[in-house]
DNA sequence: TGAAAATGTTAGGCACGCCTAAACATTGTG
DNA sequence: CACAATGTTTAGGCGTGCCTAACATTTTCA
């Protein structure tokens, strides 16, 4: 990998631990970030020391790190052209949409601005993912999402819309598409009772709009 | 870079330099190889004696190195990323030819077999990139070229068709595009008569049938 | 509150790929 | 046939990123 490849997968599980939020990102503790990139702490300490070094994060040992706003605009800035590659993949190649994350993940270390704007053009300016997850525009904002809501806080005997996957894990994702769930399926009152308990907490979804009328028109 | 980058680039550059040809590559010096790559000799003496290991390449002490037949396939088959990528860039992204070989270098290293299939289907299973130069097939083997000239071999007085550029250096490529020269430009008598002395061993060309008809149908 | 448990950091070592300097082969020439 | 010129390999060292083991801090709970 090239030498940076290492540091912005630090800064990115620095991001996707703490950072999601808007204003200040949370501060991560080194073991979190270690199970989360499958190294053992001391070389994330080290890394952490690296990123602080060149401004893109503090550390309080003993207590954590946490991006600075440098940080998370370079952070935002690797999430977007993960996405945009995820959409490439699915959209275009084919691909099922939980066989993308180790391609676009390799993907998303290419060094051209050029490239991810042509590719981003090229995609239509897509605004979201093909797990649902936003897509950061250029200058690092998102564009906005309406009625977020998780399939557990989805009131009782409802049926809803899936419109993303939140952890996105290739075995979550793979189990989905075996049951045939994918975004846009909806879900009916009984298939929401037969899911496993865990997805509740996975799974974004939109309330369906019950009227009589839709079911003629 | 991931750790077999390198590796990669090495037997690249061992095809690029003496394995062009059918059957055996030629045996291809450690200084040509590192000034190819821009590293030092003793760099590309260790990597040799890597992909001899690897049973990639054989080494002969003090007179050079040549791809086996398995590091011929391998090689192969990054030359074929290397211009499928490019084919993307150009074909779909929009780049210019003299833009995308950086890019495309990165790309190449992505490692899934199934992305560069896809790819290849995506793009309508291209025969030669945007230089002109063949795409090897899955299987290795190359779709024939027919009618394969350079521009200094052409019979004077003879208009052409620009086919394909040799080296593909950047540097070339884009003196070429601001002479408004590229793939399939008609090169007249004249042209060729202003062209700089160095292009005439740098292009691929098609000499064009000369038919009276041609000009009103 | 104050030890034990859990968590985090520092120390020291390894693999890889690169470098420079020095030793070594090969080739060409007197 | 020896020796200089050229090219190649070996020796030894450096930076990066990873590891384990030892040490420091924080947290837990008796």
């Amino acid at each position: 990998m090239s030498r940076s490849t290492q540091r912005e997968d630090h800064l990115k599980a620095l991001y996707a631990l703490g950072g999601s939020r808007e204003g200040e990102s949370d501060w991560v503790s080194t073991s979190q970030m270690a199970s989360h990139l499958g190294v053992k702490p001391p070389s994330v300490t080290a890394m952490v020391q690296v990123l602080t070094e060149l401004g893109w994060a503090e550390h309080r040992p003993y207590h954590g790190a946490r991006l600075t706003h440098a940080g998370k605009t370079l952070a935002l800035s690797l999430v977007r052209k993960h996405r945009l590659w995820e959409t490439f993949l699915v959209d275009r190649l084919g691909f099922d949409w939980d066989e993308v994350h180790d391609i676009a993940e390799q993907l998303e270390h290419v060094d051209s601005v050029e490239l991810v704007e042509r590719l981003d053009a090229f995609l239509g300016y897509p605004t979201v993912d093909p797990h649902g997850d936003p897509i950061p525009k250029h200058d690092g904002t998102f564009h906005p999402q309406h009625d977020a809501m998780l399939l557990a806080q989805l009131e009782p005997a409802r049926s809803c819309t899936v419109t993303g996957v939140r952890g996105g894990d290739d075995d979550t994702l793979s189990a989905l598409k075996k049951r045939g769930i994918g975004l846009g399926s909806v879900l009916t009152v009984e298939d929401i009772s037969t899911l496993p308990a865990a997805w509740l907490e996975e799974l974004w979804v939109r309330p369906v709009v019950q009227t009589e009328s839709q079911e003629h028109g």
